[in-house]
DNA sequence: TTGAGACATGAATTAAATTCACCCTTGACA
DNA sequence: TGTCAAGGGTGAATTTAATTCATGTCTCAA
């Protein structure tokens, strides 16, 4: 079945450098016994020779010059593809595909992903778009490499990095009854429109940190795709939306609309990268999360209240 | 030192193809643990995993893609030079690297090549400058693959088939006093000028089957190049020459010379064709000597007096 | 909870590559 | 002509590596 071996090209190459078998074995660590075997055995099961030892330095018949040819193309390329993985293997490079349970958080993870690729160009990055439903088995089966999420679950596997923390506030129309309050409690919203993104009510902070601990729901969801819209739509007395203090700092200094602390604490997610363990070490990994916790600081310096790590 | 080899690629091949391991194996005519054992120990010395095995198919990771991207770029090259291997191997193609002993020889030798390229067009074609001296040697060193001699040495490793005979005829000027013979001695040649190729004595029949023997020397021997050339010489009454009859035969048509036998039964060389032995029966090497006598044939016939089987 | 399927693993086995010790051949040189 | 050194070949012993066998673990699904 397989008949030649990449062992055999090398023997062809060191032959051809060196002129003589002796010489091909030392070059190869090998003796010349070796050699003298490992050819005989080769030219057994293809049937023809592939040098002729009566000259010096050897001559290559035909069969061995074709041979030759091959571990030109070959060896090369061999050597490149393991440089290539010395580097996976030493965390240099590889492949970061993400998924964002935080819908807004496209607005910084798109500059950090800029900024890591002018460090670290040849890692592979691409934001997922399919595993919105079940990221964390996604990530711990390798069709993801790294999950922004809210909350971590203990999952062995993963670790988690905090990237930063912000303020999860209410936005509401600078009419609203509701601006009255310094801040807002559930039962403030049970008769209010809410505005969402289009996304399970679990992965939304308002419900899940503040309504649904306090049994409240409110009188309507409405969904709209855009954080333009939906903050157009609260500034018009459409409803109200909850979203983070980074994402309104924009609306707020236009004067669009006004937005109150949820409780007298106020919600305070932290958003983390999750990334599998094996990886968690890997340098292009570690950079990566080093470079978003970064641009996060510097793209949302005084927005957020709290930078981490 | 050397980390990937051939199997590792196949492995990895069959893998991509099957999604399991265990079907990969029975692609391989493995067992699952054989494959299971081989790419551990793959992982171990490269340092990094190839492929997620919780899912099915398997996932490969970047390493793991960077190598199936290796092998795609290695196996189809290995597979086709293992075909022309094969075929070197079954005779079907080879090397010919000739040489000629006899200068005039280019006549028929080019039209033979070109015939038997149209069949053969991969076999490797040239005809050698360098071993004028002594290429049988060469031959037998594998410098040459082919000879074309007049007289066949028994040499171990070497096989000699014939091509055809031809006559060696002395060609006079039509004035010349020897015309009144019906055939020429040896002496009638001391007084001459005899003409020749500027090769060594040796290897000319006029010395080596006539002269010589006879103990006889010419006058003087004077060189040309090109048989046009010396005919013309001997036309114009400056000397005499010993040529193949098919050599002459386009100027004893035009009634440029005159031609004689040497002795009564005349010189009757045969050309071989000179071989190495375990290259006499390959198929692209037979078809070479069985092209070559039959271009002689269809060449020269009505010519040459003598076709050899 | 059990059973089936897929992969992992340690030990035994088998197969292969390599070495060792020796031989032969060749060419240089005394 | 004999000897020596260098290159290469070969069978048997040895070492190394690949493969199998017999189990074990894990996961998924009934």
């Amino acid at each position: 079945m397989s008949q030649v071996e990449i062992r055999h090209l090398r023997t062809l190459v060191a032959l051809r450098e060196s002129g003589s078998l002796v010489e091909a074995s030392e070059r190869m660590f090998l003796t010349q016994s070796a050699l003298s075997h490992q050819i005989k055995e080769l030219e057994g099961r293809l049937g023809c020779s592939l040098f002729l030892r009566k000259t010096r330095p050897v001559r290559f018949t035909s069969a061995g010059i074709r041979l030759l040819e091959l571990a030109d193309e070959v060896l090369p390329r061999l050597h490149t593809a393991e440089l290539d993985l010395q580097r996976f293997a030493g965390g240099e490079t590889g492949r970061i595909i993400m998924a964002i349970e935080c819908h807004s958080c496209f607005e910084w993870l798109l500059p950090a992903i800029d900024a890591y690729r002018d460090e670290w160009s040849d890692v592979e990055l691409d934001i997922s778009s399919g595993f919105h439903f079940a990221p964390l088995p996604a990530l711990a089966r390798g069709d993801l490499d790294l999950v922004i999420t809210a909350d971590p679950v203990d999952e062995a596997g993963i670790a988690y990095f905090p990237i930063f923390s912000y303020e999860a506030q209410l936005a509401i129309a600078k009419n609203h009854c509701l601006v009255e309050k310094s801040w807002i409690d559930p039962e403030d919203l049970a008769k209010e429109v809410v505005i969402t993104y289009p996304v399970d009510q679990n992965r939304l902070d308002l419900f899940t940190g503040f309504l649904q601990p306090a049994g409240v729901e409110p009188a309507k969801v409405r969904h709209a795709e855009l954080t333009t819209m939906i903050v157009q739509l609260v500034a018009s007395g459409r409803g109200v939306t909850c979203l983070p203090n980074w994402a309104l700092h924009e609306y707020l200094q236009n004067d669009y609309v006004e937005v109150r602390s949820l409780g007298e604490e106020g919600i305070w997610p932290t958003l983390y990268a999750a990334v599998r363990k094996d990886q968690a070490e890997a340098p292009f990994m570690a950079a990566f999360i080093e470079v978003a916790k970064k641009v996060c600081f510097a793209n949302l310096r005084g927005i957020v209240t709290a930078e981490l790590g």
